[in-house]
DNA sequence: GCAATTAGTAGACTATGGTCCATTATTCAA
DNA sequence: TTGAATAATGGACCATAGTCTACTAATTGC
């Protein structure tokens, strides 16, 4: 699972010699409340000051942990979420493609709760080339990955023409469900079956 | 083309009976003003006080013209650049996979030049539903549509498999190239030949 | 010319993300 | 106990998108 965890954390609190010791409960107050205030609101309007309140804690307190709200907001949707996805598409006995739908089905009922935060997230991610790295490469590339790997066991099982090229695959599937998402489409059981069978036209 | 023209204008200025009528000029000096900004400095570094003093007019001025500044910045560069895609992938002779590849590649090649900036709308459209819609609705679609129509085509004229779905096709290829466009890659030759490959499969 | 109407201008104002600072608090080591 | 280091706090501060206001300018119909 690829929660992630901080990205910055400027001293990393354990060989330290001395000073005061971060208050570790202020990290999950501030999560917490990012959390509940972006499913609540939507990421556009919480505001930093409404976070900081409901977390009881100053704004440097905030800052210093974490460098942009974009951050903060997605260790804290992303680390309760990130069960989504989770287990790595093992290989069980199914057939690769109902594998692969029931997966597209699963993302897609979670980002019916949170889609709104990817969004968010991922428009964030385009004015902020180190946010845009840390998000591609702790959510976005594992999750890709999980799907190339999937296909390529597909192509070994025989399930899957070899000649087919599971990075493009996998690119046109994410893309095809980012599209729609960012088109302002919602993502159901029919888009996931679609993209199956137009990649294993079975 | 689809170049779109303002959404807005809030007096359509036809049937005025009287007032002091738009000054012209000021529309072309800030969308010039907009494009040579936005190009030389990128969208995130270019602000309203910026264009409005390059194009000598006011504040107010820009916002009787727009809602926002995404909204100037979408019709200053993409009037220019619409032009890219405008013509509607007529049916000459040759076969669509080819002239689908030039398509993207062509694509390509503009977005090497104003991607960065349609990456910076995509994100404006994502806590603005207004011009959500109309990005969608005056850029996207009409793009989408293109492709779908050539792929209509390729399947009446045999050289792809009557069962495959265009829409669905569609959207997996304009989503493989958004999808690597918002996570920071580059798009080029390769990246087209390989996503018509995997839709046609020749 | 006058009234009505709409546009342009300058600049104040608001909201918000993020930075900076001075002060106080908590820890470790000598 | 003292000093060095780091954190928490409140609040000032800055930059910027967008709104509002008071004033001036251009236009039409009378």
């Amino acid at each position: 699972m690829w929660t992630g965890g901080h990205m910055q954390s400027k001293t990393n609190n354990s060989d330290r010699a001395s000073g005061r010791p971060r208050d570790i409960s202020a990290d999950e107050a501030l999560k917490s409340a990012a959390l509940r205030l972006v499913r609540e609101k939507g990421y556009g309007k919480v505001t930093i000051a409404a976070i900081i309140a409901a977390a009881g804690v100053a704004r440097q307190t905030l800052y210093n942990r974490w460098k942009t709200k974009a951050e903060l907001v997605l260790e804290a949707v992303f680390e309760e979420v990130g069960r989504y996805a989770a287990a790595p598409l093992a290989d069980d006995g199914t057939r690769a493609a109902d594998q692969l739908e029931a997966f597209l089905c699963q993302v897609f009922a979670h980002l019916a709760e949170d889609g709104g935060t990817l969004r968010a997230i991922i428009a964030a991610a385009q004015d902020d080339q180190d946010f845009q790295r840390h998000f591609r490469d702790r959510f976005v590339l594992p999750r890709e990955a999980m799907v190339t790997d999937l296909l390529r066991r597909a192509q070994t099982g025989g399930e899957l023409d070899p000649e087919r090229d599971p990075e493009i695959l996998s690119a046109m599937l994410h893309g095809a469900f980012w599209y729609r998402l960012l088109n302002g489409y919602a993502l159901d059981a029919g888009l996931a079956r679609a993209i199956v069978d137009e990649i294993f036209r079975r």
